[in-house]
RNA sequence: GGCGGGGUAGCCAAGUGGUAAGGCACGGCUCUGCAAAAGCUGCAUUCGUCGGUUCGAUUCCGACCCUCGCCUCCA
């Protein structure tokens, strides 16, 4: 068994095979945030999605390149700078350093390259002057640049790999913006855009006039750039497929010339959505979260990031506060296992046990099947459980599970949950309860029991004695 | 209208042509001065509906119902 990931391109689970004849190194692309505001919830669902492709790609033994971009110049940074006042860069270094300090907090490894749109300027500019050179691209009277998807056809390309196109039968038109009057074609999209007195201080000069890169154009720019004109893997939420992957399979292969065969991306990941309650994120309805949001509320980056990776990642995925609460006692319970066994195995080392982990691998290399594999986590976690609830768990045979949880957690990330120490007067009362209790003063005790409650702490009595735990 | 996902216990959810993983919640038990916490344990004759193929279907085929998403702002 190996890695099989769902591939866009041929709608079906393939078997991932790197273009590297080595087959070891694999180029990983993913679309990252715009930085007009904080994110979301729903934006970190693709984003932690991301990170469990790459864990899951390095623990099958594949040595991956990570490129995410950051979206720094688009429509509604340009609206915020405005009305703002801000310098471009001044708006968007915030929310930049705040989606870094999220993505921190969900345990994501940071990818080894996050490109600025603002900074590949010149590399957006010779990939669009290559599209005009093979005809492909035309400028038009008020110095825009527009693809022409139908020279980029009858050059014998196709557009329309990711999804089934029917321009005659697709309803076009609500959305087009009044400045691309001059496209050829409604279907046809900006590559680069004209300067106009609403940017104010944000354009750049260009062979057409001052202007601002398209949308789309930036993703091929940069990923071509880090990764080369042909690379393995791109990954984006499933809205994107359709235009903006579309558009960048377009201009990169429109661009480059790739022959028959080759492609600018050999797999494409989409991620489903996020619902809030059942219903699409919207900020009327309130039901809009962003990562700070539910830390405010209490909840830990690490509950988060497991309630995330508790679906299948082309599953849409319905976030509730009773889901969220749910994934906190689910992942209490592997706390409780994991501090028990290390209580146990005390400085031994030990290696994974090799069937747990060929069961866990098995359903991680079937297209990153989390719940799979967390049902294969839990079922150890009980065996385990009941071994040293019975007596029968060696140190040894500790050690070996706490090793392999390092494994399983290579892929999960979720590590181990930070020691909280109790404050002192919690610590004094905890102490006074139990010299109550050995005075059979039930009262007294039962009544510091309710103190160190309210404190926020719950008395965990074991026959080694009381912890105190946060509640 | 076009294209694409889904419907499995109270909730979330995996899965297979051969008789339904796992988690949460809930009940029982152990432990305890009582609790709590923790652990153990129980919990779907059944997989949207109706047909068909088959020795056998939740799994394959057909029809239907419901639901969600995309169709040029979007993770």
């Amino acid at each position: 068994m190996a890695l099989r990931l769902h591939n866009t391109l041929a709608r079906s689970v393939e078997p991932f095979v790197p273009l590297d004849p080595s087959g070891k190194h694999v180029g990983f692309y993913c679309c990252g945030p715009t930085v007009y505001d904080f994110g979301h919830i729903g934006n970190f669902r693709t984003f932690v999605c991301a990170d469990l492709a790459r864990r899951a790609l390095e623990f099958c033994g594949f040595s991956v390149r990570h490129v995410m971009n950051i979206t720094d110049v688009e429509d509604k940074i340009i609206r915020r700078v405005r009305e703002t006042g801000k310098e471009l860069r001044d708006y968007t270094r915030g929310y930049e350093e705040a989606f870094f300090e999220d993505l921190r907090r969900l345990s994501c490894l940071q990818p080894h390259l996050t490109p600025r749109a603002t900074e590949y300027i010149p590399q957006i500019i010779a990939l669009v002057s290559r599209l005009i050179e093979r005809g492909i691209a035309y400028q038009t009277s008020d110095g825009s640049v527009y693809f022409s998807i139908e020279r980029y056809q009858s050059d014998g390309r196709q557009y329309g790999q990711l999804v089934t196109l029917n321009f005659d039968e697709m309803r076009v038109g609500d959305r087009v913006q009044q400045d691309e009057y001059a496209k050829e074609t409604a279907a046809d999209f900006a590559l680069w855009k004209a300067r106009v007195p609403e940017d104010g201080s944000v354009f750049w000069p260009s062979p057409w006039g001052e202007g601002r890169p398209g949308w789309h154009i930036e993703c091929s720019a940069m990923s071509m750039d880090a990764l080369g004109s042909s690379f393995d893997l791109h990954l984006g939420g499933e809205d994107l497929m359709f235009p903006h992957h579309e558009d960048e399979i377009a201009q990169s292969e429109g661009a480059c010339a790739h022959s028959p065969g080759v492609r600018f991306v050999k797999y494409w990941v989409h991620v489903a959505h996020l619902l809030v309650e059942g219903k699409k994120m919207s900020k009327s309805l309130g039901n809009f979260f962003t990562v700070r949001d539910l830390m405010a509320k209490g909840f830990s980056g690490r509950e988060i990031r497991f309630e995330l990776l508790r679906s299948h990642y082309r599953e849409n995925f319905n976030f509730t506060f009773d889901g969220l609460a749910g994934a906190r006692a689910s992942l209490a319970r592997i706390d409780e296992c994991l501090e028990k066994l290390a209580e146990r195995a005390g400085g031994t080392r030990a290696t994974a046990d090799p069937s747990v982990e060929k069961e866990f691998r098995d359903a991680i290399e079937d297209d990153l099947n989390v719940a799979a594999a967390w049902g294969v986590v839990f079922t150890w976690v009980k065996n385990l459980n009941k071994a040293m609830s019975e007596g029968g768990l060696t140190q040894q045979a500790a050690a070996t599970a706490l090793a392999t949880w390092e494994r399983i957690d290579q892929v999960f990330g979720l590590g181990r949950p930070a020691e909280v120490a109790a404050p002192d007067e919690v610590v004094k009362l905890l102490e006074a309860r139990q010299a109550a209790r050995k005075a059979r003063d039930f009262k007294g005790a039962d009544s510091l029991r309710d103190q160190i409650k309210a404190a926020g702490w719950v008395i965990e009595d074991t026959p080694q004695g009381a912890k105190l735990k946060k509640a």
